[in-house]
DNA sequence: CGCGAATTCTTTTAGACAGCATGTC
DNA sequence: CTAAAAGAATTCGCG
């Protein structure tokens, strides 16, 4: 089917794809398109990564379009929707917009609703389903990519009540659901009362294969002469292979410290073959990979990006993750290893892939279990770069005939797992329950078993009233914890029911329930709108009730630390002494009630959040990132990740302390403005100047200026003898809102940091000079603590 | 007895969404 | 029920 055969999309669309070189579409592409996708007909299409999804996707939003309507498009990761933004911001040539949102990207409902395709992560989707947003009504086109993470236990359930809600809210509603083959399309795809396309096409060939000995045999029947050279490794030889035809490789492990390892290595390969122009645009970047952050993490990293490869894991940076990913497409790099993140993410094809662990640690298995069949094929997707290469090539690594044998039972020839709802598990319905209630789509509980019959998983459950029951002791949960209200029938029940000791109990309860209505109250409101985990909620509300005194940042730090929104760090081995100290020391900090040092567990977690509580302390304390990272032996990535965590749960506790009039609001305000911008208490108002940081506003506070005030009076040369350059400086200066910025012949004065130029003359005698040194005695003692 | 080498024991282990209101060095 | 690599601790071997 040519792209000039279609009808019903936006003048202009038509000769767009063509100039990006679309003229036929992909069999995958054509079959949706017969299957009604411009129509407005429901679709399920499970089809490879990179054979097109996002065709389907655009041809069916853009004819939605067209008739009037609007789209949404709901993606797994943020990375992925500002990928997708920048490819359908393209559309506005023809007067298609585009407009993003997810946490932390603008959002702004008004200015949404004008945009005819929205482009969001499934949690924002969920939470402007929760918060009302009106311009949902007007949707008629939703795509869900990556639908087949409904098998996620953590995230699945989000994306499956999201899909739910939508379509209830909007009977009409066109569902376009993108997915990696799985086990089970159809049944997705009977969920959606959708057609289904199904199919392994791929635009290029994808040859599998297990390397073992000194051969790569492919699934064809193949095999091609990979010989491993002296002590190198299996990967090694592999990289060095493909190179020599002028071909990238991906390679998967199982941690992140076999990435870094690997990496090194691998990078000593692909050196051999680089020009001199690749050694200098390498350097580069690599250098421009330390000015991300000044780690440790930073400096292994461009030292491997030297050598022409780079390691890519969780613990990097989003700056350091997108400067690897660009330059591995822009076949700069020459290969990545890399974590799983990689396969799940943006766009990074490669001509080989090599899948070298195929195990990987799970403490509940109690060792090492296999990887699932689907996310070995989603790595292996990523082999073939449309384009450029003639064919993609993925490899597994075996190291005895035995195991050979075993890949390609277990991976190559198999087919992946059924996707299966995890809605049922209790702190999935914990969440789901109480937004259904707390907006409106269900008022009893017969209609919230009503809304649950309209998800996957009832479609698929086996176990008979297993939701019902589960349901109902989340009801109880949310109950006891004021979230939720039960009224009407109750009362009577109870008062003429004396005899009900001997009826069983979980028969009283079904008989109440059946004519009880359920109502969230202002708390529950709060709760779901916030996006906390009721169960967070309660934590945070018990932690704040519980204080008498005026709570501390580390308690407040430690309190969301060990609430089930925040991901802890990990305790190592050793550190439950240290830990167990801290904590003695500053028990009276502590809110709410500790578990006792005997409930082994529990305590744990106690101390694991009492350590993530240090770092957040920590770094409110202003110790360096690089100090930091290193301390905690975590990566800048992580960091970032737990401040950013940390600054979301507390401005929710803010509002939750608000709420319960709890006095202790502006203290957890204070927190929260320390987390978010590292920084001492003292330092808060100078950092709400803009262009002002943590350090920056240590330098300025050190030469004895302390607040904005200060910095509209203050002498000129000493604001510059703190700052770096003149430019800074007034820019500064400006943002504070003095009148006259410019720092035109001025000489800086005092407090000039032996930083890295500018440790110019030294401020004959400005007043406060000793008072300097006093300060940058104190703070160097605190960094290296 | 002292030092470096070899060997054994121990430790560790993937990922990342959300409120609200605006901008780091 | 399952692994593998790096780092730390301990033992070994030699002069």
């Amino acid at each position: 089917m040519n792209v000039e055969e279609l009808s019903g999309l936006p003048p202009g669309a038509v000769s767009h794809f063509r100039e990006e070189g679309i003229e036929e579409l992909y069999p995958p592409q054509a079959a949706a398109v017969d299957a009604g996708a411009l129509e407005g007909d429901n679709l399920v299409a499970a089809v490879p990564t990179a054979s097109g999804k996002t065709m389907i996707a655009a041809l069916s939003m853009l004819s939605a379009v067209k008739r009037g309507g609007k789209a949404l498009y709901i993606v797994p990761l943020r990375a992925l929707a500002s990928e997708k933004k920048a490819e359908f911001e393209a559309y506005e040539e023809f007067g298609v917009t585009t407009g993003v949102t997810t946490g932390n990207y603008e959002s702004n409902s008004e200015w949404l609703s004008t945009k005819d395709i929205v482009v969001a992560t499934s949690e924002k989707v969920d939470s402007l389903v929760r918060n009302g947003a009106d311009w949902l009504s007007d949707l008629t086109c939703v795509v869900s990519d990556e639908v087949h993470l409904i098998d996620d236990g953590n995230r699945g359930p989000t994306l499956e009540v999201t899909l739910a809600k939508l379509r209830k809210l909007n009977p009409q509603l066109q569902v376009v659901a993108l997915s990696a083959t799985v086990g089970n399309a159809g049944e997705i795809a009977d969920w959606l009362d959708a057609s289904l396309v199904d199919t392994d096409w791929r635009p290029i060939d994808l040859r599998m294969g297990v390397h073992y000995g000194n051969a790569l045999n492919f699934d064809d029947g193949d095999t091609r002469e990979v010989p491993v050279q002296g002590s190198e490794k299996q990967e090694a030889a592999l990289v060095r292979d493909i190179l020599e035809e002028g071909g990238s490789s991906l390679v998967f492990v199982n941690s992140r410290r076999n990435a870094e390892a690997a990496a090194r290595r691998l990078a000593g390969v692909a050196s051999n073959e680089l020009t001199g122009d690749e050694r200098a645009e390498l350097a580069e970047l690599a250098e421009e990979i330390r000015e991300v952050s000044d780690t440790e993490t930073s400096d292994d990293l461009a030292e491997c990006v030297e050598g022409g490869g780079a390691f890519h894991h969780a613990g990097l940076s989003s700056e350091h993750r997108s400067l690897v990913e660009d330059a591995f497409r822009d076949r700069l790099l020459k290969v990545i290893s890399a974590t799983p993140t990689l396969a799940a993410g943006v766009n990074t094809p490669a001509r080989r892939v090599i899948v070298r662990d195929w195990r990987r640690f799970d403490p509940s298995a109690g060792g090492m279990s296999p990887l699932n069949v689907l996310e070995v094929h989603q790595m292996m997707g990523r082999a073939g770069r449309p384009g450029l290469d003639p064919y993609g090539e993925a490899v597994l690594l075996a190291k005895g005939h035995d195991e050979m044998e075993e890949l390609f039972d277990r991976y190559i020839w198999a087919e992946a797992e059924p996707v299966r709802s995890k809605l049922a598990a209790e702190p999935a319905l914990r969440t789901h329950v109480l937004a259904t209630i707390a907006s409106g789509f269900a008022r009893t509980r017969e209609g919230l078993l009503e809304f649950m019959e309209e998800t996957l998983y009832a479609s698929q459950s086996t176990e008979e009233g297993r939701l019902e029951v589960v349901t109902d002791t989340v009801l109880e949960y949310l109950e006891s914890n004021d979230f939720i209200e039960r009224s009407g029938g109750q009362n009577e029940e109870s008062t003429d029911d004396p005899a009900g000791a001997f009826t069983s109990a979980a028969e009283l309860a079904e008989r109440e329930q059946e004519t009880v209505d359920l109502r969230a109250t202002n708390l529950g409101h709060t709760v779901s709108r916030l996006y906390l985990d009721p169960m967070s909620a309660a934590e945070i509300i018990h932690g704040l009730e519980d204080a008498d005194e005026r709570p501390t940042a580390l308690g407040l730090y430690q309190l969301v630390s060990r609430t089930p929104d925040m991901y802890q760090l990990y305790l190592r081995s050793g550190e439950d002494g240290t830990y167990g100290e801290l904590y003695y020391e500053r028990e009276r900090e502590l809110l709410g009630d500790a578990p006792s040092e005997f409930e082994g567990d529990r305590f744990e977690d106690w101390l694991s959040a009492l350590k993530t509580g240090k770092l957040l302390e920590d770094w409110a304390e202003e110790d360096d990132e690089g100090v930091l990272t290193d301390r905690y032996k975590i990566g800048p990535g992580d960091l970032r990740g737990k401040v950013d965590t940390a600054e979301w749960l507390l401005g929710a506790a803010e509002s939750l302390a608000a709420e319960i009039d709890s006095e202790w609001t502006v203290a957890v305000r204070e927190a929260r403005a320390r987390v978010e911008h590292g920084v001492g208490e003292e330092l808060l108002e100078l950092v709400g100047v803009r262009g002002v940081g943590r350090k920056r506003a240590r330098q300025l506070y050190s030469v004895g200026i302390e607040t904005p005030a200060d910095l509209r009076e203050a002498d000129k040369g000493v604001v510059l003898g703190a700052l770096r350059g003149a430019k800074t400086a007034e820019n500064i200066l400006e943002n504070a809102g003095r009148e006259d910025p410019s720092m035109e012949g001025v000489e800086p004065r005092g407090g000039a940091r032996g930083d890295s130029s500018g440790s110019r003359s030294e401020g004959s005698n400005a007043g406060d000079s000793d008072q300097n040194q006093d300060q940058d005695q104190d703070q160097a003692s605190l960094g290296d603590f």
